[in-house]
DNA sequence: CTTTGCACTCTCAAGGGTAGAGTGCTAGAT
DNA sequence: ATCTAGCACTCTACCCTTGAGAGTGCAAAG
């Protein structure tokens, strides 16, 4: 179905497309392949490479260019992928593993990745799939409202403005803040809300004042907040640079999809179902914005877990044999910094 | 030094060319100004305008288009703005009246007027002046490190996770939170530090270990984290929209001034110290990225103090008659919610 | 002071011509 | 059976020209 011939050729001109963004022509392949075959040779190959819908041309007398079946065919299979160089391995550690606030490292990572790769980059928050409760406490502000603040996985703040139906003092919002902890320390914060409604069941007669404040304070403050993943974008102006994307509508169109973070975030959301790097090439990613763009993405973690994932978006005929050794390599020292701080 | 109609004939000019976006010529000015003029006459009129450096032409036959300095004139003396319709104040109302998150609301507040003004906008968070100390809360973490949880001007959760020189014990901690909480409640948090100092030296002697926890806990948490200040840009792809801005180099520079945010946060310095709306046209931003582009800037604040500023970044060609009012408008009533909350 | 008339300049879009690149096909060479 | 050479063909990109249109400045007349 592609003889070994078609192959080396096909690579060939893949490599070569992405080095200059010109679409190849016979006579140069001719050249590069070091094959000793005529142009016209070539040209026969070329053409079964079209028929089998690996590569296109742009219009008549142009030369071909991958298609978006041909850049998956070439990743999957052929692409020989360069290790990082030492230069850059060394920046990735500079910026990576010395960071030790967990927002400013994926920050910087998300930075540092999209100035190695010249790319847009993407570094979703991890969106913890457990909160437990460590502590919680109450202040009282003016207007019936107060100020409930909630520690979470041992060392994660929160904090959220309640509204209450009366007035309540300092001194009965503390014990109704030590009866939680007494009581729920340690639990999953949705187990919270149950727990006390059970509470409330048993005790119903009795119930004295202290414990309706405190399940009052309770029902409004462990309302689930699973706030919507968030996700850090930079470098995308790197993506202006790029010629073959100057189709200035099309580029606002892209920028307009990180501003409404929706689409990106279920772009991401299909990425971290699966381990190590994916690529997403064209409409493959299932949006057509992201027609002439190519999305690679890993998903980082530490020890068997995936918290999150990180990668790139460019152009189809982005290097791809940087960029995904370059993704892999950030996804796993981002996982190894993040063991060291969770 | 400019006649009653070099006045007239520059102002529909100008409001002409920031309509059409298209050179001005003398014909089409005479048969607009309802003059009575033959053109030949206008253009003795604009050549006048020309020599005062008003107006210029791109080139030899292609009527005349502001200069910077002529935009100038034109919203100091003779800019007649056209108030808000009522659907822009309902909108504008909306969005900000019914928010009372903070931070939400200054988000919602810039992205609410790059959509009216379809321009950039940009909101700067204010920085507080005081923090007053209203809480302390530490919790032990592991490895010598413990978490300090501050209240600060009543409402305002900060927290930080410091580093000790040896592990303490959640009941110390608590008793160190009691002291400081007691003898600090109250206070400006620079003043805490130094409070506990001069204490220290106070008591040097018979100092007991509480003390010495207190002290210190307060010292590694109160140092000052004046973060620099903070701004919320949305709808920059707004500017990618306006065809004369299409040079995509100059727009990826604006951009990075964007995400640099050290230039964008000086000219918004400069700008909280007038009160009220303020425009720079073109360079008088001093920044050479901006030489296209205006900005239009408002101070925002409860009461008699300004909080922030607030504004708006488009070419200088931007119908300022439109846009002034409503970053003015957007500026009072963004005051007045703030008002309400703070 | 205003207008008319006119020659002039410049841009923009359209048209035509050419060079170059690349193709597909066929017929002959290996 | 496979490869190559040759060739006619197609398409783009670039350059040049051309003409229309817009607008100007100036001089002379009203």
């Amino acid at each position: 179905m592609l003889s070994e011939r078609g192959q080396l050729l096909f690579k060939l001109l893949v490599e070569r497309y992405i080095a200059d963004g010109e679409p190849v022509g016979s006579r140069t392949l001719a050249r590069d392949s070091r094959l000793e075959l005529s142009p016209a040779t070539i040209r026969n190959v070329m053409a079964d490479l079209e028929d089998l819908g690996l590569i296109r041309s742009p219009h008549t007398s142009a030369g071909r260019v991958p298609t978006a079946q041909g850049y998956r065919l070439f990743v999957d299979t052929m692409m020989t992928v360069r290790e990082p160089t030492a230069i850059d391995i060394e920046r990735i550690n500079a910026d990576i593993a010395t960071e030790t606030d967990v927002s400013v490292l994926l920050a910087r990572t998300s930075n540092m990745l999209s100035e190695v790769t010249k790319l847009a980059s993407v570094v979703m928050v991890p969106r913890p799939d457990h909160q437990s409760l460590r502590q919680v406490e109450f202040l009282p502000l003016s207007d019936n409202r107060v100020l409930a603040i909630l520690v979470v996985n041992e060392r994660e703040v929160q904090n959220r403005i309640i509204h209450t139906a009366r007035s309540y003092g300092p001194s009965e919002l503390e014990q109704a803040a030590n009866y939680l902890n007494q009581a729920f320390a340690g639990k999953e914060i949705d187990q919270v809300r149950e727990g006390l409604l059970r509470e409330m069941a048993n005790t119903r007669a009795e119930m004295d004042r202290m414990m309706q404040t405190a399940i009052e304070m309770a029902e409004k403050t462990f309302v689930s907040n699973r706030t919507g993943d968030e996700f850090v974008v930079t470098g995308h102006t790197n993506l202006m640079a790029i010629d073959e994307l100057s189709n200035i509508e099309k580029l606002r169109q892209v920028f307009e999809a990180f501003n409404q973070r929706r689409d990106i975030l279920h772009l991401l959301d299909q990425a971290i179902g699966a381990n190590g790097v994916q690529i997403f090439i064209g409409e493959e990613s299932g949006y057509e914005v992201l027609s002439d763009y190519s999305v690679v993405t890993s998903t980082y973690g530490t020890g068997g877990r995936n918290l999150g994932v990180l990668g790139v978006i460019g152009p189809t005929r982005m290097a791809y044999s940087r960029v995904v050794p370059l993704v892999d390599l950030t996804a796993r020292m981002l996982g190894a910094a993040l063991k060291s701080l969770i």
